[in-house]
DNA sequence: CAACTATATATGGTTTTCCGAATATATGAA
DNA sequence: TTCATATATTCGGAAAACCATATATAGTTG
């Protein structure tokens, strides 16, 4: 994992805020990250791609939707980075977590989580 | 000290680097700073201005030369950042340190450093 | 098969970032 | 004051990042 590519992708809100939001939550599919961040899907979707691609997230398709987790490979100081920012930036993702909560519908994991 | 801002400040090689650098020497001035990245004196000037502006770096005059280090302000979770990507990726500086170590004629310091 | 939902990607344009070159400022020495 | 060194800043252009819109693909349901 390079240093930079690596904070490339966190320097920007989107990402950074959907990278926060599946590490805290697991696992989180399109849908889900569109309403917690209140984006469209496109934007939504070009952003999870360039995680998926520098190799941040990881997907899985269950049925319509797409479910992205962190890389089980990202790299421990990597991890440490995301952990850090978001227990000491509580309010950065505060909003987030509102919507992501009373979001109705969302679709069901068929299968465990990490 | 917002995160966007700064992994903006962390997302490009030139500035990464002088932050690293300085962060384990203590302190380092413009001239030094350039010979560890075999960079320009603008370049290397405007990349520290910005870590300045930014709230990463303080600057302090002596004689000819300025001397930046880390702003002692910074939030801890910041500083763990910082630690963590020197610790785990230690190739990152190798070159930049060696150019440093063979460097000649580099200032003194006259006052003790942090 | 058609219709619907979820997601991905392509296109074109706007904004931001970055850079080299030139110039300006500050200090120290003569 | 003049010269020399170290650093800062300005300017114009090049490159990269970002976005909205439109369209394409994949899966589900009927």
């Amino acid at each position: 994992m390079d240093p930079i590519q690596f904070y490339k992708c966190l320097a920007e809100e989107t990402r950074l805020r959907s990278l926060l939001l599946i590490a805290r939550e697991g696992e989180l599919c399109v849908c889900e990250l569109m309403e917690a961040l209140a984006e469209s899907q496109p934007k939504t979707s070009r952003h999870l791609a360039q995680l998926r691609n520098c190799g941040l997230l990881l997907d899985r398709r269950q049925g319509q939707w797409v479910f992205y987790r962190i890389d089980p490979a990202l790299p421990p100081w990597a991890r440490t980075v995301l952990e850090q920012t978001a227990e000491s930036n509580p309010g950065f993702l505060r909003d987030s977590l509102g919507r992501l909560k009373h979001m109705a519908d969302r679709p069901g994991r068929c299968c465990p989580t990490s």
